[in-house]
DNA sequence: TCATGCTCTGTGAGCGTTCACAGTAGAGAA
DNA sequence: TTCTCTACTGTGAACGCTCACAGAGCATGA
């Protein structure tokens, strides 16, 4: 009741000092219990536990920081349009994975988003004076400047997606693209549909490159020669699904199928079709990719690829993890998985 | 050629002391430029802003908040069901305008999600030990034991709506619920209905009482009655709002509008009433709550009531500030907007 | 016996800052 | 002149930790 009571303002927390004389031992005692506990006996380990429970002792990170000179905490960096991936679901899904991954070796998660200029320059800074320990990439499309200073400071560097550009030197983990896109192909041809077309991603990202290439493979594997007037692109965005749903419906009226590369466009294909008086799938099939929330919420339910983000995160963090241990950079490349709905 | 190359590894970045060298004055000084900088000659400054620009020096955070016990860093805690906040698009813009709204400042985001109870123990340790100076906080609802462990702890916080259980001493920032339902009623008025239902949030949280609050004070200011029968309770799901709209239409037939407190449930509630042949608006007036991208995404698009996150998010940083400068805890309670649309 | 190795422990130094304090120089007042 | 005040500057100590090192104790082998 009399100095107990914390009320108000906060209290000096014990150091590893208190914890020492508590146990009765030495400081460095103390530290080589707290990392990994090589070369202490058993009973010094016990009465240290009992000190640090007793006192309610946590390292203090920052005295720790300031002399291994690691920080013990990663940034997650989104460059670029953000409401682009703020409107995409699987964004949180990532962030949300990464953040929990890293939790697990409990290190903080910095939330970095470079905007503007300005915010590009002071992150850049904040990054390379070493107050992260490593990068967690989520880049747009090609060239982008920050990864690239990065990159050339030494930082370790994971992206999600192949990143353009940056040379080979950059980890990154990325779903099987042309695969997922391959087995939608595959998919909309078993389900007996002969004229596919398809809606692509930018075609700048090598996402958007390789679910194109999946597409082209096995149309041509089955011996179906690719009619380029079956193919539009598109951006990954619901207007540009519609705009490319009518350049299709006018420019192949006999279209039996249509593989759309992102389940947000598909959204848009949906109300086109629907619009002109199409029905899914009996006239016409669509296939989208990702297995965003949106391929649910739209009537009929919608045929997609679905990529594991919930992998993607945890091998991102365990690249950056082992990059930052000193280990060389990595491309892992995850599989994708066929959702079968009512659009196909 | 010889040394500057940087290849590989990262090199030791320059200190306060190798600035000071540089400008040819002492350690006190160069850090009396980088704090405020009272008690500086001119020429001593410019020297030492030209020997930072020179060095590439940035300050050494951990030296720094070693000594000052402060981190210059605070968290955003997620407490409770994440996919419930990752579902909504308007989380998103809450977590980028805090990070952007502290980046002004040059202080770092944490993200903390408090999932599991592990977590939950992990981040109530790492933020009472002081690893950052105050808490931003996204709580769904009721009875949060973390944070009111952090209240008791005297950290600073700011939740993002009237937290419950909490007592007086917490800051928090929220629309207003009860004036925007006030706004949606009077319109739904104004455009002759009579009959409104309403569909409620979860009335376990202060968001959902009052959007109830302001409808029913509007009806009796209208001079009608409240008919049980035409409210029905839901929990912001797509789902509840299908379940809620059906009950609705059962147990009120001549029903000619339904408030519905959220965007995501009217989804949910415009299937129904598609379902069931009802036109919206010219049956059925349809309103919404939270201008989410949902309410853009669906036909009709939605009439709706438009939160000010953006607002929401840089006050909740300014309080939060303000607070770990010690000042008292305060309310904000900001107005929210009338979006009309097609479905009224 | 002494040397050698192994496990375990304590100690001092130092990481890069800020802060309190002491001290200097110059201006103005007595 | 001398004293005081103000504006500015430098210095040592400390923040809490880890790391390298030295050394103690004990067992093993020559």
């Amino acid at each position: 009741m009399t100095m107990s009571s914390n009320a108000g303002g906060r209290r000096k927390p014990p150091t590893i000092h208190d914890v020492a004389r508590e146990a009765g031992v030495s400081r460095g005692t103390v530290s080589r219990v707290l990392n990994g506990g090589h070369y202490v006996s058993p009973a010094a380990r016990e009465a240290v536990d009992d000190a640090i429970r007793r006192t309610g002792y946590v390292v203090n990170r920052h005295a720790r920081s300031l002399i291994t000179g690691r920080s013990d905490s990663v940034g997650f960096l989104l460059t670029e349009p953000q409401e682009r991936f703020f409107e995409d679901p699987n964004f949180n899904v990532l962030l949300s994975g990464c953040t929990q991954a890293l939790a697990r070796h409990d290190i903080p998660l910095l939330l970095m988003l470079a905007g503007t200029k300005e915010e590009r320059r002071r992150i850049t800074r904040y990054i390379t004076a070493g107050h992260v320990d490593g990068v967690l990439l989520v880049s747009s499309h090609s060239g982008d400047p920050v990864a690239e200073e990065l990159r050339a400071a030494g930082v370790p560097l994971v992206a999600c997606g192949k990143p353009i550009g940056l040379g080979s030197k950059v980890s990154y983990v990325a779903a099987d693209d042309r695969d997922g896109a391959r087995d939608m192909v595959r998919h909309l041809l078993a389900v007996g549909r002969r004229r596919i077309g398809m809606i692509t991603g930018p075609l700048d990202t090598p996402g958007g490159v390789e679910r194109l290439a999946g597409y082209k493979e096995i149309l041509t594997e089955a011996g179906i020669a690719i009619d380029e007037a079956l193919v539009v692109s598109g951006d990954y965005s619901k207007a540009s699904g519609e705009a490319g749903a009518e350049r299709l419906l006018a420019q192949a009226p006999d279209l039996d199928a249509v593989f759309v590369a992102s389940d947000l466009m598909a959204q848009g294909v949906l109300a086109v079709l629907q619009r002109a008086g199409k029905r899914v799938p009996d006239d016409i099939a669509v296939g989208g990719f990702d297995d965003s929330p949106a391929a649910t919420a739209v009537t009929p339910a919608l045929t997609t690829i679905r990529q594991p983000w919930d992998r993607i995160s945890t091998e991102m963090v365990r690249v950056l993890l082992a990059q930052i241990g000193g280990e060389d950079p990595a491309a892992v490349i995850l599989p994708t998985e066929l959702v079968r709905r009512e659009s196909t």
